[in-house]
DNA sequence: CGGCATCCCTTTTGATACTG
DNA sequence: CAGTATCAAAAGGGATGCCG
């Protein structure tokens, strides 16, 4: 079965993925569980505060992960997936999958030149 | 099974993927087979024709797309899918369906507000 | 601790004109 | 027909400082 082109909403998705630090931060969510915000910080050290900052709330606004403001101070934020945010791991997975065969077949073809 | 998030190759997959309109274009030959410039042009109304030839390139370098050019004159360039590429598609096709589930359940939690 | 605001630079994308 | 080349606009991303 194909996907018509005219409304493929393949892009949708992308949307939700895409942000660079994206992909990561749901593989550490899945894995962990619930993660405070300076825990995730730590894991992904290249990604700046910044940024970490922006595409959890991305992530959020997609309802793809909980954002849970405990009000004391220190402040505490945890993060996790949402039910429906699990649905993406499939997805995930399979990109996972398809890029270590795509990095296979680079190198045949190297050696080939 | 979880994917090791320092291990992940996701975002190589969505390295692929994303340009914006990469996903569309391989739809398009994934549904049409070969595929001219000018097809893929008239397809994609809103692409600009500087943009559809940097993602012809950038698929073909990760040789996801054939690309063959017949020595004549008026020029004449066909695109297809490699069958490695072709193993994208489940990827697309999971893409697609979640997205509309997504959309589902933005709208359902709209109603709630 | 977990942000937000500001500044600045780089990369990406678009518009337009030209060519073998 | 299938592109390049050039210029301009916009988006993405990093560094730093301040705040409740």
């Amino acid at each position: 079965m194909n996907i018509e082109p005219e409304l493929c909403r393949v892009e949708d998705t992308l949307d939700v993925l895409v942000g660079k630090w994206k992909p990561i931060i749901l593989l550490y969510l899945l894995k962990n569980g619930t993660m405070r915000f300076n825990e995730l910080k730590k894991s992904i050290p290249d990604i700046t505060q910044k940024m970490l900052t922006k595409q959890l709330r991305e992530l959020e606004e997609e309802e793809i992960i909980n954002r849970v403001v405990y009000p004391q101070v220190p402040p505490k934020v945890e993060y996790s997936i949402t039910e429906y945010g699990k649905e993406l791991e499939p997805i995930l997975h399979a990109m996972h999958e398809w890029s270590n065969r795509h990095i296979q077949q680079k190198q045949k073809n190297q050696m080939k030149k």
